[in-house]
DNA sequence: ACTAAAGCCTAGTAATGCAATAGGAAATAG
DNA sequence: CTATTTCCTATTGCATTACTAGGCTTTAGT
């Protein structure tokens, strides 16, 4: 499996503050219940986005999270790498099989290199915005 | 990790029966050696693929491991899918989170789904053959 | 100042799946 | 008959994933 649970929990959960940006800040419980993701785990998982500054978060009454950036200046790929820690489709591109004896003469390297290149590319290209579903309610309009 | 140690060794393995077919029927001890995997290790990959009719095994003085096909008629698609399991590159897509109830108005479903199409076409564009190296001795020839 | 609401931080745990190992049974060629 | 080799079933150690627990700190409102 290339994206657990923890990666598609923070894009679920980007796609909603995107969502729900005219509302101000979001407390976790809001977006917990919304979800259907245990407040306990999401905490874990919105630490990462914080601590990466991808999200803002404040605490105490009438605190909550909140982008950081417009949704169209986030892109699937940074958040899922983030919190995945590496989209590496293979061992052998991620660090731990960094330099295997065999990849020099290795005939499957190059399939593992285009793969990772494409997964890459395309989770790069898709960005929150376009995960938006056009708001009913236009809440955010004046 | 999309693909483990099975799959990646699943490949290896056949791209090295693929280069060595001219030699008939190749005993797992010397794919092992060549190829420095665990002969145990191996055994339960190589008994995936001939219950697949991927290969054809033989026992006995003289037996051995052989492709039931030229290489050009395998993908590296179906040699990775049936040794993972599934290419899924999330639990959604794979049977296990089938039916997830949020699936209809889940706003990041059709990235997974496009990436498990990118992945998948792909990797069912790329032959066995291709993998070859060019034979430098030309065993094969005469 | 006090309190309730919220995020922040460090551990811990249960369950799963991966990677590898073990031991023997059955087949085949010479 | 024997050496060779695949086939089959189980088991083990380890790492990671998914989730839980408990307490501390910050903030807004009264």
């Amino acid at each position: 499996m290339l994206v657990s649970t923890k990666g598609r929990y923070a894009l679920r959960v980007m796609v909603d503050l995107a969502e729900h940006q005219a509302a101000g800040r979001i407390p976790l419980k809001e977006i917990a219940a919304r979800q259907g993701i245990s407040e306990k785990y999401l905490e874990n998982i919105l630490a990462t986005l914080v601590r990466a500054n991808m999200l803002s978060g404040m605490r105490g009454k009438g605190g909550g999270y909140v982008l950081t950036r417009p949704p169209e200046q986030y892109t699937v790929g940074e958040i899922l790498r983030l919190t995945e820690g590496s989209l590496a489709p293979v061992a052998c591109l991620d660090g731990d099989c960094k330099g295997c004896s065999r990849s020099d003469e290795c005939p499957t390297l190059d399939v593992w290199k285009n793969l990772d290149k494409l997964i890459n590319d395309y989770l790069d290209g898709v960005t929150l915005d376009t995960l938006v579903a056009p708001s009913e309610g236009y809440d955010y309009v004046i």
